[in-house]
DNA sequence: CCGGTTCTCTGACTCCGGTCAGAGATGTGT
DNA sequence: ACACATCTCTGACCGGAGTCAGAGAACCGG
């Protein structure tokens, strides 16, 4: 890594920080304080304080003294949860909606005066550039771990993927296609996001140095940052440091993202060697 | 303007005040308050508590609270400016040095953890795409204002613009033949950023329905920006406004950037028309 | 030398954000 | 019905950020 880079990256996010006090004021700009605010914005219509606590890490008695103040204002109700008389539920009063849009109409002025001095193009180039900051970053912060195949996040993606390939698949999915944690042999990834599973994929032995890649998916909130090309390098090197020298993979005909993917990665078409009736298509990479 | 644009853009400045915390800790992660902390970055090798103040915008009460903090770690010493009694300097100690050098690597270090996660080539794209972010939002927060011809800040910009011209000339540049105040006719304008002119430009009736651009120039830390362009427009729209139809302009050999974007903007290149020895080339464009 | 100005420091405040411990009400499993 | 857990609220804190007014030292112009 060059250290080029790394000042260069801190150097615009230096940028970046100073003019946020003119890009953020989603929350400033009202003579309200800024957790407030921020409680507003968070309370959509209704929510559980427990919720809220748990979405902003707030203190209870913290979050309990703030709302408190929202409905000394008449911006907030708070009451007795109807299923549950421990758990209380906050709304946004009529008021309360109209302090929102206010602020919110606020920062939207705001970002309208800024963009006001470019052209309709340079606005555009601006948001295509901000799109492949997020985009790199969000790939950058991406974590990517090797978990036990019986891990709960793991068959929650599985899970996922499965219902995703039933919705897909003109003939439908049978989940039980789903390699079962027995019978795996290789290694298992999951790839996080702020803590959250976005994406998945595994790998498991065909023979002693051929391995199969499976169940590759990414949740679509993650799509088009780069990450299927990133897991499928993860688990290529997982299984190379295994020993194994030749990774296969089936797919169906409707999976035209994965199919390129595995094109772009090196993955040459081969003959069927699989006898499920979704493995349409075959692919092959020497390591 | 598409209030769609305006939503990109908020949603890219939310999600990157989100990861501020991850990508801007100068100031954190240390036990210091982050008033100390910037106090560290900011008191280069020695600095005026006047400067300071300025610079950071802090009450003289609270700078002088934090100086006394930092002072009681051993990381600052604060003496009497040797002309001026009145003024303090505060000056780094050695181990101020290696406070604020640890804060800066534990920075670096961030970065670089988080550019860990991408390939060489995505790093550069993430460079290239956040100076385009940057290009455009310094563009679009510069200001361009009319000044009285006199005004203080702007014959300062003549001032460098005449010591660059100087410089770049290979005969040298006599500051005599700027503009004086006194025969303007047309407008003066000025660039801001952050409140610091960066750049100037003015235009003067030849003929009622002929005017000349003159000193056209923009400051070397606000080039790059398409600054020129905008200011370019700018003095053209007042001009045709003011009944001009035609402007011309008159420039030196050796202002290459300044040519090509006469070229780029409409204006084709004419026979002399003015005797000044600086304008060996001169350019015309109907409005 | 004197009056006004500049600069710094001190003390006394105010908010806000945040934490902690415990009380009280409500739910849940046995 | 009981013990225990869950959820919220209250009171008592703390520290940091920031403001304000005024005192005192140093400078400057006449």
């Amino acid at each position: 890594m060059e250290a080029d880079q790394i000042e260069r990256v801190r150097d615009f996010n230096r940028y970046y920080t100073g003019r946020l006090g003119l890009l953020t004021d989603n929350y400033l700009g009202q003579d309200r304080p800024l957790g407030q605010a921020r409680l507003l914005f968070e309370i959509g219509d209704g929510c559980d304080l427990r919720d809220l606590r748990a979405r902003l890490a707030l203190d209870s008695g913290y979050l309990s003294r703030l709302l408190r103040g929202l409905e000394d204002q008449g911006l907030v109700t708070v009451d007795v949860h109807p299923g549950d008389g421990r758990v209380r539920v906050a709304r946004l009063t009529d008021a309360g909606h109209r302090e929102r849009a206010e602020l919110d109409d606020r920062s939207r002025d705001r970002i309208a005066g800024l963009l006001h001095g470019l052209t309709r193009d340079q606005r555009d180039q601006l948001i295509a550039a901000q799109n492949q900051v997020r985009r790199l970053l969000r790939l950058a912060t991406v974590g990517i771990e090797h978990v036990p195949a019986a891990a709960e996040p793991a068959r929650d993606c599985l899970r996922r993927y499965a219902a995703e390939l039933d919705d897909r698949f003109p003939e439908g999915y049978d989940a039980a296609n789903l390699t079962p944690p027995a019978e795996m042999t290789g290694e298992q990834l999951l790839a996080y996001e702020d803590g959250r599973p976005v994406g998945c994929g595994l790998w498991t032995h065909l023979e002693t140095d051929v391995a199969e890649i499976r169940h590759l998916w990414i949740a679509p909130e993650a799509r088009g940052l780069g990450l299927g090309r990133l897991l499928l390098q993860h688990l290529e090197d997982g299984a190379s440091t295994d020993g194994v020298t030749t990774v296969r993979l089936g797919t169906h005909t409707a999976l035209t993202e994965a199919i390129s993917l595995y094109r772009r990665s090196g993955y040459h078409e081969i003959a069927n060697y699989s006898e499920s009736p979704y493995n349409q298509l075959a692919f092959e990479k020497a390591l």
